[in-house]
DNA sequence: CGCTTCCTTCAGAAATTTGTGAAGTTAAGG
DNA sequence: CCTTAACTTCACAAATTTCTGAAGGAAGCG
């Protein structure tokens, strides 16, 4: 049986675990189409997959995957390669990419950091309102700290069990 | 000019933060009315607000604080208190709820953890693709350990800043 | 024990989001 | 250059979500 690259193995524990994963990834916020490509990505052998490839896997249609990649890769949880000499573009997920997810989590985080500042001058920072705000941005500006920290133990972590990336 | 309370101060203001820190919310993927009770609960100075209260601060129907208080109090995003000899509810939110909603956050991730785990079994854990989601999973596995670790360092960082809870 | 106040539930109208087909654009290959 | 393969953009139909008004309880208060 020859496979065409991304189908190969067991086509029912892909689909299964594509649309598993999807599913508690869209709970978590995330729209369908995106959630969906990106499960299939990661459940990929080569964590590369080319629209067409993706558009079958799923069946949905190439305006679809457009818009799933488009977004994905806006917020840096796949990457675009062109590949050389060919019109086909492949898409990538690299298994770490979950810290860059992470990282733009932080934006939005940050964002919500510039409400609350701007919450605490509003209101009066010696306000019991202005206060509470006052406090959650010290949360957060301390789980911003905190994070990097991590990131690095999780290298650390992760090298010393997976072996050197 | 007597108060109703949570709309003393400058409502501009108030109506101000409210908005924009919802908008926010709504960006990160909470939806709109309860986006909007939470603003208004953590810019309110007591951090109680009853449901008409908030119907008139935000401009919507009972039906609507209704079903957005519902949705915070499932995720533990406030509280809902029944003021003794009253049928009026009041709901509260705690400057330090946030952990709670970070705590439900890490349900979703227990979530994710499982349907990796089916991946990994579904599709071999020798696989190529396979060892892609077992280092995700370890990924999820170590973040989970270090959160708890870091609310226990923020608590002790708080009380430091704010004097003890 | 009935009245009143407040909250909830429910059906439906309105708005928004989602995914598609079709037309458009870019670039490889003859 | 022209052709053709591949991705993108766009307008629209369908599905979903969101919020409301109205009806339906529960619980204090007289």
């Amino acid at each position: 049986m020859t496979e065409t690259a991304g189908v190969g193995r067991d086509p029912e524990a892909v689909s299964r675990f594509v649309e598993h994963f999807a599913a508690q990834l869209v709970e978590a916020g995330l729209q369908r189409m995106p959630a969906r490509v990106f499960a299939a990505l990661l459940a990929s052998d080569s964590g590369i997959l080319t629209s067409a490839e993706l558009g079958e896997q799923l069946q949905i249609s190439p305006a679809a995957v457009s818009g799933a990649v488009r977004y994905l890769a806006q917020v840096h949880m796949v990457s675009r390669e062109r590949e050389p000499g060919s019109r086909r573009e492949r898409y990538r997920v690299h298994s770490n990419q979950w810290y860059e997810a992470l990282t733009n989590r932080n934006a939005i985080i940050k964002r919500w950091e510039d409400a609350l500042r701007e919450g605490v001058v509003g209101l009066g920072a010696d306000t019991p309102a202005g206060s509470r705000l006052a406090e959650t941005l010290a949360f957060f500006e301390f789980m911003e700290g905190e994070i990097e920290a991590m990131m690095e133990r999780w290298r650390v972590h992760r090298d010393k069990t997976f072996g050197q990336a």
